[in-house]
DNA sequence: TTTATATAATTGATATATCAATTATTTTTA
DNA sequence: TAAAAATAATTGATATATCAATTATATAAA
């Protein structure tokens, strides 16, 4: 049985891969790391590339609004994976900072991640992936101006 | 600033594409239909092509587990866009069916839809659009096999 | 300098996501 | 047929998504 909804195929088929991808990188995290999600995951790798990110500036690098990275980062927190502190530059800010719980999991996350993305993108020429970046950088386009 | 995070480049697109159009697709709906989510809209789409769908057959279709599944259904019972009621064929069942005021919103919500998906697909020609089911086809076959 | 505006983060309310356990019913198998 | 296995849906617990309102602080404008 068929459920072809008229043109829709396009996005069930784009959030179909992004849905599929993420079920499978979290499978292969937990296999070796217990309790942390890959957005908690892609948190501590950004902020270990760029220490001084404001908790706004996480949100955006990983899709979640303002809301949602409070209590995320209220629950890394919780989990010992962060810490906040003090920012006296600027008192409105927090200084997010990687405990020592959360570097361990930096030794291993970005190989695992990276592993991740090499058997997903198998068979997969750089020239698609070029195609594929255009060709939704114009839905992107068409999406969000005016 | 840019925040390459290694080659993390295409997810973050793929994620993003989704994401944009959501948000995108949801305001255009807002503006016509009050009350009403995509998913949620996408659910009595579903059903009124397809009225014996069971609450995992619809799960499925719009990427939602068997939990959330029903939640989604008893909000959409609660806001009188759908009945459930028995099904003696299959007791486990419910029948779920579309109420008179969920059929209102079919009357206009298949346009919106229609023009969403147009005009977020503008100048993105067929022969990319397949281009595009090809690629991610193979990521997800990446990521679903063994 | 005071007032107005902008910004970063939080909070409340409600919905959805996800996992594991449970209930009710149906189907299979011994 | 009785017991075991499978299936559909629900529930509980916890996390995240989203919107609107709020707090605290910083910056711009009068």
């Amino acid at each position: 049985m068929r459920f072809s909804l008229s043109s829709e195929t396009i996005f069930h088929v784009i959030e179909s891969t992004i849905k599929e991808y993420r079920k499978f990188a979290q499978r292969n995290i937990s296999e070796k790391i217990k309790d942390i999600t890959i957005d908690q995951g892609m948190v501590l790798l950004f902020l270990n590339k760029y220490p001084k990110l404001t908790q706004k500036e996480i949100a955006k690098l990983v899709f979640k609004d303002n809301a949602s990275m409070t209590r995320m980062i209220n629950t890394m927190v919780r989990k010992k994976y962060l810490k906040r502190s003090m920012n006296s530059e600027d008192r409105r800010r927090y200084k997010i900072e990687i405990t020592d719980r959360g570097n361990e999991i930096l030794k291993t996350l970005p190989h695992i991640i990276h592993s991740n993305r090499k058997s997903s993108l198998q068979g997969i020429t750089k020239n698609e992936r070029n195609q594929l970046e255009i060709i939704l950088g114009k839905i992107i386009a068409n999406c969000t101006q005016t």
